[in-house]
DNA sequence: CAGTGGTCTAGACCACCAA
DNA sequence: TGGTGGTCTAGACCACTGA
């Protein structure tokens, strides 16, 4: 009897059971894995479903394969970073954070933003980067993430980090939240302004693959970024995940295009 | 005597033989392709060569596959745009067109744009969309694909659409170009600004993965948009595809943050 | 129900890389 | 040279979809 009425695959079982031990640290960063024949000695599968696993986790930019080599946990990646005219710009902030979920809403589409878990920052690297962004120790900061839904269909994820000192009562538990910056600068009387906004694209890891309804690996849409007091203190980083696909950040330049409708460039229909 | 000295994998070099029939009309778009058995018997090879290279064109968004159904020619789609505050932007553009090869280089990337083809617009589905936005028919366009390149690699793809009347004599043919924009601007003797850029990502397709060095679906870090005249004729469509781990567009909001070093937040090393 | 794509096995040969 | 991952075959059973 064989997998008469299993959940999921063997090969993701798999994928998951080998990011659990990448995560846990029993197969560190840099390290090797098991080569593919001692996987299917040890799990008791064939190497093609060890391979499928594998594959899966690659498309996720979990592990880098090296051919006749081996396949290693990868380390983080250096990025490039291409700035965009830093001069001339001096956005009005509070209008801008509130316009993004709203701006989706003026297109049809009912958003609402969810929290999912609030939990301390740990030692993944999001947390440490949002630490180093936010030049404050990891240990003070407190991560809320949320999902976006139309309905019941996931559309976007957001992760915040922001000290646990300015975490108000309404965010500190899983549940709708109405517009969680304005929420967050009430609460701690503050004003909050963009620092900077970054845009970049990344393969969906096998966590975010599983809440958004798509393939690890499918390309996301990351705007990611910090927002400041306005006498410049770093108060929140924001990480923001949309699938590729499925939205596109438009920034206007002109009070009105010649022939540009109000969605200026989505594909037909 | 099986594979002996092959180019490519056979799965690769049947992806990229079922490209090629969607491409020329073969299979329509919307239309289903043959079964898995069906190409098992045309093509002569296993039923997972044929899946490989099946599942090599849905990571690469050409096709669809519906369980249970069948596998079909994907359909252009539709997405959400996110629009960011359109009241308060006012950029500098010239020199913003300048700052993004610049910036880069100033990173210590001496990055090079080199023109690889010239060539009429046609009746792709990017073809079409460039001339929608620049308001002009297909027929009148010419199409201007370069490579950015930092030594021999290349770390991004740029597509230009414009008309054919405006295209300069230094830009009409293959060859390294300093900068593409101004070099069109001085020679039209106009000015150019920016309408809008947008932000998104998509996967790969099999020819920009190819130019690129990447597997086909993997995150490419999209920036198009529309350059006009200072009174709003639109004369420049722009699609740069830059793989998604390489890089990420910045927007700095404030003269100077706190602790924020010349590249904010790259990962480490 | 028949046909589709999804998963899995067993086994083979190959190209690549390091020692 | 031995071990790694890459490609490919033959065959099996399954889950899903639409008629």
């Amino acid at each position: 009897m064989p997998n008469h009425r299993r959940t999921s695959p063997r090969y993701l079982q798999l994928a998951r059971l080998i990011q659990e031990r990448i995560d846990s640290g029993e197969y560190p960063a840099g390290s090797r894995l098991p080569s593919e024949p001692e996987m299917c000695a040890e799990f008791d599968v064939n190497r093609l479903t060890v391979r499928e696993a594998v594959a899966e986790l690659e498309r996720a930019a979990a592990i880098e394969i090296r051919r006749g080599v081996g396949t290693f946990v990868r380390l983080p990646v250096a990025r490039v970073s291409i700035t965009v005219d830093p001069r001339s710009q001096r956005f009005d902030m509070g209008s801008t954070h509130a316009s993004l979920p709203e701006s989706t809403a003026d297109r049809g589409m009912d958003v609402q933003e969810t929290i999912t878990a609030v939990l301390p920052a740990g030692t993944s690297t999001t947390d440490e980067e949002a630490a180093r962004h936010l030049g404050r120790p990891v240990g003070v900061l407190t991560r809320v993430e949320t999902v976006f839904s139309t309905g019941s269909e996931c559309c976007g994820i957001s992760s915040y980090w922001l000290p646990r000192a300015l975490l108000p009562r309404e965010l500190a538990a899983p549940g709708p939240v109405e517009n969680l910056v304005r929420t967050l600068a009430d609460s701690a009387g503050i004003t909050l302004e963009y620092d900077w906004r970054a845009f970049s694209a990344i393969g969906a890891d096998i966590g975010d693959a599983d809440l958004l309804g798509v393939p690890a690996g499918s390309p996301l849409l990351v705007r990611e970024g910090v927002s400041c007091t306005p006498d410049g203190e770093p108060v929140l980083h924001v990480r923001r995940r949309i699938p590729g696909e499925r939205a596109r950040f438009v920034l206007h330049f002109r009070e009105t295009g010649p022939g540009l409708p109000p969605a200026p460039h989505d594909g037909q229909a």
